[in-house]
DNA sequence: CCTATTCCTGTAACCGTTTACACCAGCGCG
DNA sequence: CGCGCTGGTGTAAACGGTTACAGGAATAGG
């Protein structure tokens, strides 16, 4: 069951059914459909080592992420493999778990398998590391990571944008006292919001006092506490860097009995599929993870050897569910 | 940067820098310290696909699940993987979504990277699929699904061991109407659950009346529904097939105004990791994902050609939280 | 009608390992 | 001392494809 068999049953040679195989165009027509058919008579299928030795493309991609049991990324894992099996690469998928060795050895283990492009997805990357994958000729596409260069392209996330829509939102119903629940700040997607909340906060004359912010963890723990913390600075809203974050002062109100949205209102970031199971369903701000996959699968397809990376910005969009309403202490 | 280049800098010949690198006995101490140095020097790395190619083994192993997306699945995947790299294999991973079709293609993308094992630990798997594995003479490893055979094994979990730790535990509270929130019937785990119940309950002399069981479908949406159908049954608890239907029902009651675990007691199947966050937390029946994963790499890489399958029976366990409670009807 | 070009196909080298087999040195033993 | 082993190493043939190169047939152009 090998190409050889394949050649003799079609009568060529295993150069033709190579090319068939690989949709060459300089094979002819009828010759095509002869070795098609032996093909299936004989349900070949290429040995895909085989292949990659000579060629020297895999077909393989490589995803990084930090860990699938994060809600964050499942999303991602899976819209990043369907696109790619569409377009017939397999991926692999490998979990840093947030620690610098492992993510040294998911490099290298997909080095090893000599991946055509690597997507990393997690921002704790030592640039010792990129640096090593730029070198072995990989292309890579980062979130929210450093600039684009050779073979190296970037998506950023358009964090201010949510933001921005988030406290609008807030600002609309009334909202003075806007509370933030941080993230950690080695971070860099959580510091950026944190530079926006602030930002954003300041345009809208809102009190940014350092009291209003609480660091969160970007758990449902951390969340949990961090409102407990905030509670004596009566905020009237509170937006959190994260929806696990919200979720865990969701948890604080309730267990306090303070009353959400009634008495405060608040806002995650991300859109986790669980934000909509909550009671009260959480408004947040939601992270197109679908997109930010396809657009990773093109980045790195489109890599060709000489050609520069690019990079993207998208957008990122407020979703109003049940845990914002009007603020009642400002309210007449 | 290949083995030549290895066996030149040490001066042995390749045949020996692969017998060293594939820690064979057969040579001798010294000349493996020579190689060990050349390799390190050199900075080289084995390309896996000449290798696999040559051998015949890829050190790849497959694993198919329904959905990353659903909670149950990011827990197994994670120790698998963690697993499988500590003895230097890669993954596979493959989502079914559910669709015969797609399952079909996630076979056969596993047998053209000639995988050296699956773990099956998705239950709507067509025998004709398993079959054209076994065919392919690569070791399977299913989750509650056939009976070993060769180079075939199987995990069964002990449903029914949850069930009645579940049912005894309701029981010592004083609970007498225990309803169900039953799983869609197609899927085994799901039968096996609805059967556990039933035969645990009249063991106990309950009502099992069909009243008294509702279709959640294995979702958040399925087990609200499902509650709102039981609530006129007035049952003081509530056994559901999954923590999402377990989740659901919470919500269900917690809409209606009734009291958890006041009025009504939950208790959920599979301890997905919310369940810890969900308020109250959830009473549930844990199913060891971390030990299934270790279980299934073990079953994959002893399935050595002739060997037969084995069979595991792994228990699950009750875990008590506060979404169960003493039965007021009843007391007194 | 001859030559140049185009189109298609085949031959064979090569991709980077593994491994069967051959070989040789050294050793134990009768 | 000669013989058979054993242990360590090297040679070279696979593994199953891809692809540079060569070459023959058919077509076009002059």
């Amino acid at each position: 069951m090998d190409i050889r068999k394949v050649a003799a049953k079609a009568k060529v040679s295993t150069a033709t059914v190579s090319r068939t195989i690989n949709n060459s165009d300089a094979v002819a027509p009828a010759t095509a459909v002869k070795v098609w058919a032996a093909i299936r008579d004989l349900n070949y299928h290429p040995n895909t080592h085989a292949r990659s030795l000579s060629s020297g493309k895999s077909h393989i991609l490589g995803l990084i992420i930090s860990d699938i049991t994060n809600p964050f990324f499942p999303d991602l894992v899976k819209a990043f493999e369907t696109v790619a099996i569409e377009r017939h690469y397999e991926v692999i998928v490998t979990n840093t778990e947030y620690s610098p060795e492992r993510t040294k050895l998911c490099v290298s283990r997909l080095l090893n398998r000599k991946v055509e492009g690597i997507a990393i997805m997690t921002s704790e990357m030592e640039p010792s590391l990129i640096e090593q994958v730029q070198r072995a000729g990989v292309p890579i596409v980062t979130l929210d990571t450093g600039t684009p260069g050779k073979r190296f392209s970037n998506i950023k996330l358009d964090y201010a944008g949510g933001v921005r829509q988030a406290i609008q939102h807030l600002v609309g119903l009334h909202h003075e006292r806007i509370a933030f629940i941080r993230g950690p700040q080695r971070l860099k997607s959580a510091q950026i919001r944190y530079d926006a909340y602030l930002k954003v906060a300041k345009q809208h004359n809102l009190t940014t006092s350092s009291s209003l912010v609480a660091d969160g963890e970007h758990s449902i723990e951390g969340g949990f506490t961090a409102m407990l913390n905030l509670l004596p600075q009566k905020p009237t809203a509170v937006l959190a860097s994260n929806d696990l974050c919200a979720i865990g002062a969701l948890h604080a109100l309730q267990q306090k009995g303070v009353d959400v949205p009634g008495a405060i209102s608040i806002i995650g970031f991300d859109d986790i599929n669980f934000s909509r199971h909550i009671r009260p369903e959480l408004t947040t701000v939601r992270i197109p993870r679908t997109e930010i996959s396809r657009l990773a699968f093109e980045a790195l397809s489109s890599s060709s050897d000489s050609e520069n990376g690019r990079e993207w910005t998208i957008p990122t969009e407020l979703v109003i569910r049940r845990s914002t309403g009007p603020c009642q202490r400002n309210r007449s």
